[in-house]
Formats: structure tokens, sequence, C-alpha cells
DNA sequence: AGCACGCCGACT
DNA sequence: GTCGGCGTGCTC
């Protein structure tokens, strides 16, 4: 006598092998058991899903016995496989691909006595219950306010806290109340990156791990090594580990006690996965949340335009309570927020990149030992390498974009496919020795800098120093944790960088933050770069004078300077008065306007192939055959167009939108269009055909 | 996705 | 004569 099981294995969507498989056992498992079954000619983890025997139809197949079961590790629970299941069908993924990319991938390759070894090993000491939690900083009024809102109601919570209002210290006051409540609950803490992970960690170790021992702390993202996942993993399934915190992958961390998951930095990009099943974790804590009934908080100054949404009043439909601090602690009553300055470029001179009045503001500041942040969101010394005699460009042989020029090794780096070659020394076009770099990337702007600043000295009588942080400078390991430590330590005077540096550090002496060139985003097509333009410059304004008695100590004044052609632009007009709420209401009502979302629901079907036409066709037949489709009637399809960047290593890349202005019509033609994508694909017209994919709520169109 | 089988080009 | 390119097909 055998039974039967349905076991969820990795398959991708487009195999055919989109749902569980159906595996014999001689003991019942129960849902949620991780086994080793065979397939084909391997061996793989599965989980058992919840499916009831007389369900499985195996006509055809013969089944075949489970072949080992990973005992010892408790079974995943429903609320997980729920998430999953539900994470599965919304973003048109397999289960299998879900459920086993959300597992530490050293989970795959133990088996089952491996994993038993593991979970043998000895437990760090018990934690004392008896020491008292270190008691945080006396919360503002504010805070106590937010705090108190936290316990009353049932969220989702939005909490808009201007940069340095003290998000933070809310976040570890609200899980410090929760682990003090309930012996078993369990915290899930996100940030959107891995950097901003061990600033946190820190932060949650010095508070809580004298009462409750350092275990009960872990981090989990795909910076940290296979053995370290596992051990955070299982520290949170077991239940052991207490608070979790992580990135975007975290949010599919099996944690049996969850009650409060706090989403910081709600607004960030990094949220959503761009590959692969191509989740929202901010979405998902919403949807888990309100699943296992535990608290969803999500934090920000500049809220995503959709969770901004959500939180306006109940009354005009909104289902996130609003949460407010809009004031920084500990600034002088007077200072506030830093005062923006526009300088207009179309008064430069041409071709200026630093206008005079910014950059003998930044010599002031960096004579009176104060730090000047300086932002270009273009790394490398210059965009285009060209001739000036046959107008060549150093476009890429593979792709449809030019190779930035490097100086620091001299060569031209495409960085779409990562062909790189030594720069030439003459055209390779016409022989002419004249080329020359166009534009300006972080690189070049770190030379100019050093030279405007070549007199500048500081109060120490030393000569400005000036250095650069971007992806190029901080590739090594542990490079960014040093080149950030010299920042600390007042060995910088002058900051140069892209987005990275604008993101969660606290440099307590910057003064001075400057926008260089950011107009690209105000008339660019796609209709979220104002939203996250507005959020980069807010992020970036609030980086400078955030250390209140540094700034009155040196009787100077926290100042943000932009660069533009467009002074008048209602972004920085926005940006001026540091005013989220009218930048997010006037982009609301454009949104509503032209039926953007949040008022409408988007996906994005890309394909790839040989030739624009393969791609293009594929996704126009499947787009007609999906007319026939119940529902279409409330879903608009547009015709496909090649990508931005339409080529990519040789790959053209075609996409499609589909657009509804109901949330479930989109998901309910999305499920059934599935078929016909992989009907289509099978068709010989579309052969060539390498791969597509389908993006749920996409945020790059 | 893996991992096979399968049929045509440059090398130990 | 083999090693190996990636095209096509299958996995409970």
């Amino acid at each position: 006598m055998h039974h039967r099981l349905a076991v969820v294995v990795q398959t991708p969507a487009h195999s055919g092998l989109s749902g569980p498989l159906t595996y014999q056992s001689p003991e019942a498992l129960p849902p949620g058991t991780l086994v080793r079954v065979p397939l084909g000619k391997r061996e793989t983890l599965g989980v058992v899903w919840p499916v009831a025997e007389q369900d499985l139809d195996t006509e055809g197949v013969t089944e075949r016995p489970v072949a080992g079961v990973l005992a010892g590790l408790p079974p995943l629970g429903p609320a997980w496989m729920r998430l999953v299941s539900f994470a599965s069908r919304y973003y048109q993924r397999s289960l299998g691909e879900v459920a086993l990319a959300s597992l530490p991938p050293q989970l795959r390759e133990l088996g089952p006595e491996q994993l038993a070894r593991r979970l043998k090993r000895p437990q760090a000491a018990a934690p004392d219950p008896a020491t008292p939690t270190p008691a945080g900083l006396a919360l503002t009024a504010e805070q106590a306010e937010v705090c108190a809102q936290l316990e009353q109601h049932p969220g989702p919570f939005l909490l808009f806290g201007a940069t340095g209002s003290g998000k933070t210290e809310v976040y570890l006051h609200a899980v410090q109340a929760l682990l003090e409540r309930d012996p078993s609950a369990q915290a899930l803490i996100m940030v959107p990156e891995i950097n901003l992970t061990p600033q946190l960690e820190e932060r949650f170790q010095a508070r809580f791990a004298p009462r409750w021992g350092v275990q009960a702390v872990v981090s989990m993202h795909s910076g940290m090594t296979p053995a370290q996942r596992l051990k955070s993993w299982l520290a949170a399934h077991s239940g052991q580990a207490r608070m979790v915190l992580g990135t975007r992958m975290s949010i599919f961390a099996s944690m049996p006690g969850l009650q409060l998951i706090i989403v910081d930095e709600e607004h960030d990009p990094s949220y959503k996965q761009q590959e692969g099943a191509r989740y929202s974790a901010r979405d998902l804590a919403v949807y888990r949340g309100q699943q296992e009934g535990a608290k969803v908080l999500l934090g920000s100054a500049t809220p995503s335009l959709e969770s901004w949404h959500h939180s306006r009043p109940s009354a005009e439909g909104g289902r996130y309570q609003r949460l407010l601090m809009p004031t920084r602690v500990g600034a002088a009553a007077d200072a506030g927020l830093p005062r923006v300055r526009r300088v207009d470029m179309n008064r430069q001179s041409k071709g200026t990149v630093f206008s005079p009045q910014l950059v003998s503001a930044m010599q002031e500041r960096v004579a009176r030992g104060e730090q000047v942040m300086v932002f270009l969101n273009r790394r490398g010394y210059a965009p285009v390498l060209h001739c000036n005699d046959c107008g060549w460009k150093s476009e890429c042989p593979h792709c449809s974009a030019f190779r930035v020029f490097h100086r620091i090794d001299r060569t031209l780096r495409c960085h779409h496919c990562g062909f790189t070659q030594a720069v030439p020394r003459a055209c390779p076009d016409c022989g002419n020795l004249d080329i020359a770099p166009l534009g300006r990337g972080t690189e070049r702007l770190e030379e100019q800098l050093a030279e405007l600043m070549s007199e500048t000295l500081r109060p120490d009588g030393q000569p400005a120093r000036i250095a650069r942080i971007d992806a190029d400078s901080t590739r090594a390991k542990g490079a960014l944790e040093s080149q950030l430590a010299q920042v600390h330590g007042g060995e910088v005077d002058v900051l140069v960088g892209t987005q990275m540096i604008a993101k969660g550090h606290d440099f307590r002496r910057v003064t001075l933050v400057a926008a260089i060139n950011p107009d690209g985003a105000l008339f660019s097509s796609d209709f979220r770069a104002p939203e996250r333009l507005f959020a980069l410059l807010m992020q970036a304004a609030g980086r400078a004078g955030r250390d209140a008695a540094f700034v009155s100590a040196q009787k100077s004044e926290g100042e943000m300077w932009v660069q533009t052609f467009y002074p008048t632009h209602p972004l920085f007009e926005a940006l001026k008065t540091h005013d989220y709420p009218a930048f997010a209401q006037a982009q609301l009502e454009e949104r509503e306007q032209a039926g953007m979302p949040p008022f409408s629901f988007q996906a994005l079907v890309r394909a790839e192939a040989r030739t624009q036409a393969v791609a293009q066709g594929f996704l126009n037949s499947a787009s007609a055959a999906g007319a026939e489709l119940e529902g279409a009637s409330q879903v608009f399809r547009f015709s496909a167009v090649p990508m931005t960047i339409q080529r990519v290593a040789n790959i053209e890349r075609a996409q499609m939108l589909i657009e509804s202005p109901s949330r479930a019509a989109l998901q309910r033609f999305l499920a059934q269009w599935q078929a016909v994508l992989h009907a289509t694909r099978a068709a010989p017209e579309h052969k060539g055909l390498i791969r597509w994919a389908v993006d749920v709520d996409p945020l790059l169109i």
C-alpha cells in the first residue's frame, strides 16, 4: 500500500510541467514536507503540496517513488504555501519556480543525512530574559503618536516621515513592543539594498541582543554565503530568530510566528525583482500581512505614488492608514530641511558643467571643514567617444547602445553586454587621431573637481581631497565600506558619485549636496521617471545638514543645489518647498487623466529573437489570438514595439504593453493567455523565438 | 531549467 | 579517426 503525493519541483512555467508532479511514498507526508524526488535522470528537491489524492492525474506517465524525506525539518506552513501559490499565480510563473527559488540554495544540494547533521549543531547560548532591553532614544511626541496608532489599528500603514524624522526608532519600538507582548512572535524588516543591512543589523543587535540574544536577529540577502543563508533560514523557520532583516528575497522567508512586516524605503525600485519571477516584495508584504494577520508598515519620505494613493482617506477609497512624521529629529527649530537652490543653466555660458556660483559655494564649504556631495547618474568618464572628422561614435557592435569611455583603465565598455576593448588611438573608421569624449560621467567630474578645488585648502592647511563612489569604484569586496569609512573619517572633502551615495548613508559633515544634471528624467518616455527623480533628489537633499549640532556649530546651513535648464519646472518647485504631497498630487492628477497606474493596471510581455520581425511577430500573433479570450474586451493590448535598448548581445528585444482599468480583469486575461502564448510559441512560423516572459506591474516601460 | 540524444566541423 | 557546437525533446 502506498500513498500518492503532489510534489512541487523547480520547473519553468513554459515547460508543460508548471503544476505539481505526482510521486509515490510508503508513508503519508503532510503538505509542506521537503522531499528529494527523481526527475528524469536527476534527483531534485521538492515540496509536498496540498492536493487531494483523487485530483492527481498521471494519465500516460509512470509515477515514481519519493527518493528521500528531509525529516527533522518541520514542514513549511500553510501560510507560506499560500504566499508562494499567490505569487506564482499573480506573477505568471510556475509554482515550482517560486517555491524552490525562495528556499536557500544549499537546501537543494543537501541530502537528508547532511541536513540532519546540520540541525544537530549546538545552538548559541540561551539569552537572558532578566536583562532589560537597553532604552532607545526617548520618543518624540510625533513618534509616540505613530507608535500608539500602530498599536490601535490593524493597518496596513504607510509611515510618511521626513528624512531624519526617526523612522528607524519607530521600527525598533514597534518590534520591541511585539517581542515583549508575545514570546513566539517574529518580525520581518526589509530594506532595499544589501549595503543597508549591516548598519540595520548593528542597530537591531545593539538594541535586542542583550535581552533576546544575538541569534534572535538574522539577516537574509544574496550577498551572504550559502552556509550563512541556510543558517538564517533555519533560524527563521524554527522560530529561533525573532527578527529577520533582509532584502526583497526575505519576503519569502518561512516565519511561523510572523506578526509584523516593515518595508523601509518602500518606494525603492529594488523591491521589484527584475528577473525570473518578477515579484514586488512590497506588494507581497501587504498580501502576506493580510493573509497571516501580521501588521504591515511601509515607510518612506517619498512614498511610491501607488502607496500614497492607497493611503488616501478611507472615505475616498484608501485602504492603508497614513501616519505622518514631518519633523526632523534634533534639528534646530529654525533649521529643518536644507535650502534648495536652483541654478538656471540657460544663463551659463554654453558647455558649463559647474556653474561659478556652485564652484565658489563648494570651495567655501571645504575651506570651512565641511563636506560636499556631488551627484551624477552616469558612471565612467564619458558616455560616448566621438571622432570629430568622420562622426564615428563608440557604438557597441553587439548592442544598440554606445560603449562608455572609462579613462582609468583606458577601455570602452558596454554597460549592457559587458563587451570591453582598449580605447583606440585613432578613429577606427577614418584613422583621424582627433577622437574626443562626448558628455561626462563620474570619472570626468572627479577629474574636473580636482582641478576646480586645486587652490582650495581645508582648515588644517591640507589640499582638498576628492573621492568617487560608484559601481566601478566599489566593485571589490569591502571597497564600499572602506570608502564610506574614509568619508566618515573626514579624509574626503568632496564626494562624487551616482545615486549609490544618496541611499541611507549618514554623512554627518555633509552640508552641501549638488545635482549636476538631473534634467534627463523630466522628459523621459518612462512615466515613472519624475517620481524616481523626485525621490532621489529628496533623499539627496536629506543628506545635507543632517547633523544639526554640527551645522549650528559651523554657523552653516544645509543646502541642496540643482543645476537645471528648467528651473521653474513644477518638480523643482515642489522640491524647493520639500513638498512631497503637492508633487504627488500633481503627478496623480496627470496619471489619472492619462489612465496610467495606479489608475490602471499593466503587464508587459517581452520577447527575444535574432530579428525584431520574429520577436514582434510572436507578440502580435499572441495578442491577436488573445482577442477570443473571455474578458478580453476589458483589456487593452498595444502593438509590439522594440525595447528602448532594442538589441543587447546581438539579441533583438521587443515588448508589448497590456493594460486594464481592472486588476482582476487583467489577472483573468493573463491566466488564460498563458496557454495562448505557449501555443503561439509552438507554431512553426515563430520558430526563431528565443524566449518570452510576462512582467506584471512592471516598473520600467 | 537541466539533461539527454543527435547530427556536422577542427583538432589531441 | 574523436571532441564539441547547440537544435529538439522529455521529465510525475
